[in-house]
DNA sequence: AAATCATATTCGGTATTTTGAATATTATGG
DNA sequence: CCATAATATTCAAAATACCGAATATGATTT
């Protein structure tokens, strides 16, 4: 599925990029970019998959062109480059009865060691240990 | 694939229902029935596939709800249960860029064998049958 | 340069999808 | 009942996607 290849049946491109779409990790993970940029770490904490698993379906999108990433210090913040992408899942959405899941915007999230997440709390800005092992995350 | 099921994660059930529209076949399909019903040999002459192809995605629609069937006759008509997928369908198409692919409205195909397209062309308009209207059993 | 932190990549097994081929089903006309 | 037209289903093999485990990369601090 890596890149959207060469494409013989017109239908083929919209195929392939609703197979992006097809897959609740990567849903999650254009919800949680909605409102802006965030950083791996920040999926980690908020999304509970595992930071490889995440890495993975990053590179789907990104390879796809739908992401681009951008490395500030020690973090990669991930940020949409299609926003029209959201008038599929909104249509998608409502289309489906359901309201959009998930919240919008930032949310500071306890545990997350990502800078947007601790600006201001200086809680616990020195000890932190995300050793938090996630189990699965894969939903069989 | 069949049925969507039991969804435990909030975006499993979108992301089973974009993979339905995952697919150059089924996409295509949809597009044929977008401005109203037709038959199965109208789907094999103006799409190109099989017809035993075409049967198998056409069973991946029905199944999932987004199309039903009709019998008249000879012929099955489909006819889609969910014309919200149409928004859904041209979100992706706008957002692509590209305009919407094929053409609307039903276009009387030559080699069709469909009663459709055998209306008033006189060619073999004189045998055709009486409707019989089989209302298939409801699908909830 | 070494340790560390955040993230990426590779590998491999398993599950799912795709699609052709063969066959079955169902209604209709004789 | 038999033949036939239109459509459906089953089966199996090839292709692809999923995802865990292990490992690699590349900044950054010391």
């Amino acid at each position: 599925m890596a890149a959207i290849k060469a494409q013989r049946h017109p239908y083929e491109e919209p195929a392939s990029f609703f197979k992006l779409l097809a897959h609740p990790a990567r849903l999650a993970i254009l919800e949680t970019l909605r409102n802006g940029e965030e950083c791996v770490c920040h999926m980690e904490a908020t999304l509970g998959y595992r930071q490889a698993y995440l890495s993975q379906q990053l590179a789907v999108l990104r390879e796809a062109g739908i992401i681009q990433d951008r490395r500030d210090g020690w973090n990669i913040f991930y940020r949409v480059m299609k926003p029209e992408i959201y008038q599929v899942l909104d249509a998608m959405y409502s289309a489906e009865g359901g309201e959009k899941p998930g919240s919008h915007g930032h949310n500071n999230t306890p545990g997350c060691p990502c800078p947007k997440c601790n600006s201001q709390t200086a809680d616990a800005a020195e000890n932190r240990h995300p050793t938090t092992i996630h189990t699965n995350g894969g939903i069989s």
